[in-house]
DNA sequence: TGTACATCAGTGAACGCGCGTTCACTGATGTAC
DNA sequence: TGTACATCAGTGAACGCGCGTTCACTGATGTAC
């Protein structure tokens, strides 16, 4: 999907405030909240799975774009801690991108998302490989080293969590999963 | 609710076996695999949210059964990473109970959940207080500390991981996120 | 012991509703000659 | 400079379908007297 035009836009707009609002992101309140006609947005996404796609693309890469920053920072626990924390407040302040990943993760091609993860995958690689970093499979960066970030995003989306609250003691955890043993 | 009878029985053995087999858990498909009929049904739960509400209860009751033997062992990492490695099989066990308690979280109410999960905030919380865990706060142990074990218990019932072959990192990452600074 | 009635388990056709999708159509904007 | 045609964006009524739920009903099992 090159150049978006108004109308896809406001479709994609529609779809983000729609699960934000915690409705259900149907083709009729799509419509009713964009002013696109449903005519339009099957000639423009071809499905109700279509605006979904694209959508969860863009909200992955955006994601990614505002983690790897934190690799700048010199001092391995600084990165970790970081790495972290950015992903906890990426999610506070896109509740509605976040919701969509989550519910639906299958959505996107796992070779995409491995290639957009690549430069935050090679960074612990080579920690692993210098010490500074304790040893684990690599495939459990995502599920195990982020797990607690993870979790409490979930929790926070269904409501049921401070995730502002959470900042440290997610930093703290995830550390810990790879901090070397003292 | 006390006495189960055999129908009510077979209406929650079909709503296991309809997660389990990915399908969903709508009237009809819980007619068709229980043989019971669609009146019945609302005769003795009310309702589809009514049948919702005795698995979701049954099934926390059961994995919080499950874990707490880990508790009897003497030394604490053993126990921490044991709650992890117990969680992470009953999962494997019963696919179909634990899609269940992540696809309706709320369907419960908080202060049952957490009076069954107080032997186990019991145990981290004198371990705290004497030290042989890291200090954190107790609402972060569900959410933080199992957070690992819960992101993978997650993709696994995604398909999209290998949980027998997480049952170590897992258990090295929660461990990892109470163990005492060295 | 018999009779009348209340209670409860169970049935299955029928309902209204909201969903994703289709389709015939309009109108504006290139493009060929 | 016109004219004919193709292409594309956009519309909105209508479709078929599956859903949760309702409801009038049957039949068996207490219970009162």
């Amino acid at each position: 999907m090159g150049v978006r035009s108004d109308r896809q836009q406001a479709v994609l707009d529609a779809a983000l405030a729609l699960v934000e609002a915690g409705q259900p992101v149907t083709i009729s309140n799509l419509t009713a909240r964009s002013g696109v006609s449903n005519g339009s947005i099957y000639h423009h996404f071809g499905s109700r799975a279509g605006v979904f796609e694209v959508l969860y693309g863009d909200s992955f890469a955006r994601c990614v774009a505002a983690m790897t920053p934190a690799l700048a920072a010199g001092d391995t626990e600084k990165v970790v801690r970081d790495l972290a924390v950015r992903y906890l407040d990426w999610v506070a302040g896109n509740p509605g991108r976040a919701r969509f990943l989550y519910d639906a993760p299958l959505t996107a091609d796992p070779a995409a998302k491995a290639a957009a993860f690549a430069p935050i995958a090679r960074w612990f690689t080579e920690r692993v490989a210098d010490g500074s970093v304790r040893e684990f499979p690599l495939w459990a960066l995502d599920p195990v080293v982020m797990g607690p970030a993870h979790e409490c995003a979930r929790r926070y989306l269904l409501g049921v969590l401070d995730l502002a609250g959470a900042r440290d003691a997610v930093a703290d955890a995830v550390w810990g999963t790879v901090a070397p043993l003292g």
